[in-house]
DNA sequence: AACTATTTATAAGA
DNA sequence: TTCTTATAAATAGTT
């Protein structure tokens, strides 16, 4: 329908076959439209160009969607299943490997020891004891860690507290009182039984040397500390 | 385009638009055709007529699933995952307990244990050891009723043998050796230590009483046995 | 389903 | 691209 009849094949001439194609798309949209309306039916049209563009026409009726659910509905197939079978392999997988695992920590908790064997059990029991072996042994670590960071700190409390106690004595030197050698060293040996003796420190000073807490701003200090 | 124009609007006539709608869907489907070929197109055309009817027309160059991916590539979509979504939670979930089940079957096997405080290894611990005490609790349960068993039915051939030698005994009254009172004693005795010495006892008796193997088709019997 | 008068689509050219 | 227009093609109403 032109001004001359056209054989149907491939129009090799790339821009006649660009011109042609919008034209006739738009023709066949047309048709699709009418169909839709004067048939009352559903219509789904999609293209794409040589060069890949797309072009779409759905009826007002529906959804490209609902077409593609009705399509493959009507055809009895479904085109995603392939898509997904990977995925629900994945989960099959995931399910069984969730199973073992979670056997096998019920039986190292004790439970569905039913069908184990005298051998599996034995076995079972000695990667257990070996087990809690290293945890105990870890428990071990932490708390010698734990306990040797704690003695420094309260070495070097102690050396701190010491240098406090020199700096003051030497201070101390009030005529009232004279120099008191043996003060030092009994703060030292009370020092020795770790930080948490500061406290009761100052209340055994108070108690027995009240002199000290004449002396200076550094033993409330001391006591606040 | 025919002997009178239309209203593009719907037939009422159910006839009619039957008529219409089978008329004019050749004619698209020839549109599509020959977009395909002219123009190097791919077009995917779906149809459902009022009646729910399908007519699809696919260019040969590409499949129906083929179309559908490419669209829903070029309109950056996914049509689909709405109805995977609650599979994609699901995996993810599983994913999620399986991570968690790992962790705890690691730790109960001694592995990642770095990140534990001494409150939670000392827990863990008590666990692991209270669960390998059921093990072990398990295994001797196990091997106490193998050998309960194992016992009831050495017992059971110990009276299945006895009545033998007493059947056999019976039948040996031969003048040639005479009745001979102990050697049912002493098969009874070697029997009391279980049903493996079936075989050394045919053994035995061949050593040192070959005056049995003469008796009777009993003898040769138990041997096999 | 076939016919055909008429409308519609469009090939080629501008 | 879009418009024009001669002509091919499609099809509405009829048989």
């Amino acid at each position: 329908m032109g001004r001359g009849k056209i054989e149907i094949k491939r129009i090799e001439n790339d821009t006649n076959r660009q011109v042609t194609y919008s034209k006739r798309r738009n023709g066949i949209f047309k048709k699709a439209q009418e169909l839709t309306v004067l048939c009352d039916a559903k219509v789904s049209l999609i293209m794409f160009s040589s060069t890949g563009k797309l072009h779409e026409f759905i009826s007002p009726s529906t959804t490209t969607k609902k077409t593609f659910d009705l399509y493959q509905q009507a055809m009895g197939i479904d085109l995603w299943s392939t898509h997904y079978e990977k995925m629900q392999e994945t989960l099959r997988k995931l399910k069984d490997i969730n199973n073992k695992l979670r056997r096998e920590i019920r039986q190292r908790m004790g439970d569905d020891l039913e069908y184990l064997s005298v051998e599996e059990l034995r076995g079972l029991e000695q990667k257990m004891t070996s087990s809690v072996e290293i945890v105990r042994e870890r428990k071990y670590h932490v708390i010698k860690t734990q306990t040797d960071t704690c003695k420094k700190k309260v070495k070097n409390l102690e050396q701190v507290h010491g240098n406090l106690l020199l700096h003051f004595e030497a201070k101390c030197e009030d005529p009232q009182y004279g120099i008191v050698d043996n003060e030092g060293e009994e703060s030292a040996v009370a020092l020795a039984n770790g930080a948490s003796n500061l406290y009761a420190l100052g209340l055994h000073h108070h108690a027995h040397h009240p002199s000290l807490h004449h002396g200076g701003g550094f033993g409330s200090q001391l006591r606040l500390a």
